[in-house]
DNA sequence: GATGAATGAGTCTTCATTCAT
DNA sequence: GATGAATGAAGACTCATTCAT
């Protein structure tokens, strides 16, 4: 058994545990018994309850980085990247959908979290849309007076937005592929140049 | 307004209170504090502490759905009352920060609070977006493919993703106006039937 | 309005109260509304919580004692008396089911209360038995070696057990007249001098 | 039994807590104290505080059944079986004080306690009364006329009132040996047929 | 006298964390 | 490494009592 085997079963008992319950209401006991191990095991490889909640959120969201770096080099043209993060991401969120629900949820609202651990990773996730605007911006394809730091935000929360939608709906009124097509069809037709719009 | 608003006074407690350390680390014996009264008075006015979080939030987000529809209301054109929602949203957010983060961070926190407690003043506010949209359509000023279910989401996303940014950043980049003004014109132009966007 | 309203007042709720949820799960609260007074009128008859259970105590356990007493008079017979004791101990708590079992359970719940109030009445009415006993020994109509100290504690304790029985059983297995009847004869025949038995 | 057999030890614990203060004025950091426990490990072993009151009462109460029924087997005549349980159980009580006073007055006396939880065990106990009595009355030595019922509980309120007196007293006046005798004295003489009372 | 809003001390219970085995 | 029994600090909530009106 590798060492890491029991580190991986933690982290993922921990995804369904704070999915179901929220960080604060889970209990570490609640964790050890989903992972099949003592309480006392998980301090093993933890330092802290809290510990296990920002490992979770480094690992996790490192995979979902490298994952979507791969999708979008595929495709050269940076506004059908913007597509392509748009159907991707709320891919991801409907494969992972505890997963989803903890980094949404639990970790980029928690204030505490946010203001007290420097968010990196999650940062690196929403520079990917920066830096293909950039490059869209470069090809002139982009308009100029859009601001990078101002649109990534933007994506991102429209995509973030549907779905925590998706998350919490019991039944979805939209697939997904509406949902990813429609979104990235307002961003790109609200910041390409005229005339480089493939949409319209 | 009675000098002695008790209910009033611990609400805004709270708001600071749960602002600054989130809604599980806060204390009631903080807010009693921070309100001026004891521990005990809190449960005069309230059944326990999530009926405080509950309360803030349904009389705090009426104030803003009123404030937001009287701004509305002073302007005919759909297409610009999207850009005034944005405007405005934002400013209140300047405005008002601690409660901005509590009913951003705290109340969205919890997914079990969402799912338990159908949060219709939340569903209010949103849906003030989609009837824009709809109005807009109705006067074909905007395209009829825009689904308004799935825009109101996306440009709600995006204005809260750009206050949560707000919110925890310690200086700030952008000017609110023009945050606002970038994040509805990426919309307007993003779903403006073609000659209509007044903004090219 | 005599002053003395207010406080019979308070102690007929009292009695409820304290019959219904037993005194350390009684309110003050409670028993102002039952008596529709304000929970701090409570404070003008009564020094504390404490206080009500003995006031109770003391005043009831007076009514009893004389009624007792009047009853006891209309006999000569001390065996005869003893029938009677049971008979109308009996029926005070038939008729006074609440105060009955605030008197027996309440109050000697305590052992704290028993020990620190020396309980005179309690005591004054388990001694009308004791002299009862005493004379009929001087008349000779009971056996010399009969203690009267424990007689009068086994008698009480026979009638006190049937009476928790009866308050506690939703529905009675024996009449009244029967339990009384019995008890009294055990001891009658258990005491008497042979030949003075008037139940042989 | 371990050495460390910590139910045990809080149940002890709790008996001289209990007994001291009463169950309402004890504290479970009292008993932890006591019992050289921590607070928590309290309930890694019962539920609350109220499920030691339950858990004490049943498991002691099983202890002196089986006592009592042990010491009952030894003598076949009815009626000294009666002279028999008066002496076992003021023994009992003489030599197990504590557990006396909270069986006696914490558990019996709550008429909370004795309506909600169905009380078997004391039920069990006092059913060894009735059934000597039947016995007696097949074997034609006790009167046809006694109510095993009523006697049961004539005799157990006559013999547990005596105990109530020891419990409070300070000094005792009469030896245990003399109540005894004097209380199922009363009784065989009160119920016994003529001729087979064995007393005269 | 009467009120009832306000007080704040007091306690049961929870649960992250430790450590002897 | 693994366990899980034990710990004890911490906090939400209750309610007897007070006192300004």
């Amino acid at each position: 058994m590798k060492a890491t085997d029991k580190h991986q079963k933690i982290i993922q008992a921990a995804v369904k545990i704070f999915a179901r319950n929220g960080f604060f209401n889970s209990r570490i006991s609640e964790i050890a018994k989903e992972a099949n191990v003592a309480d006392g095991t998980i301090y093993l490889y933890f330092n802290n309850k809290y510990d296990i909640l920002i490992s979770l959120f480094e690992e996790e969201m490192g995979k979902i980085i490298t994952n979507m770096r791969e999708e979008l080099a595929k495709e050269e043209n940076p506004l059908k990247q913007l597509e392509i993060f748009s159907r991707v991401h709320l891919k991801i969120v409907e494969e992972n959908r505890e997963l989803a629900e903890v980094l949404q949820v639990e970790i980029r609202q928690s204030s505490k979290f946010m203001k007290e651990y420097r968010n990196k990773k999650f940062a690196e996730y929403v520079n990917i849309i920066s830096s293909v605007i950039k490059k869209g911006q470069e090809q002139g394809l982009i308009r100029e007076d859009v601001m990078p730091g101002i649109l990534k935000r933007a994506f991102f929360g429209a995509l973030d937005e549907m779905s925590r939608f998706w998350i919490l709906s019991p039944q979805k009124k939209y697939s997904i592929h509406t949902a990813a097509k429609q979104i990235s069809d307002f961003f790109i037709r609200g910041i390409a140049v005229s005339g480089h719009d493939f949409l319209s």
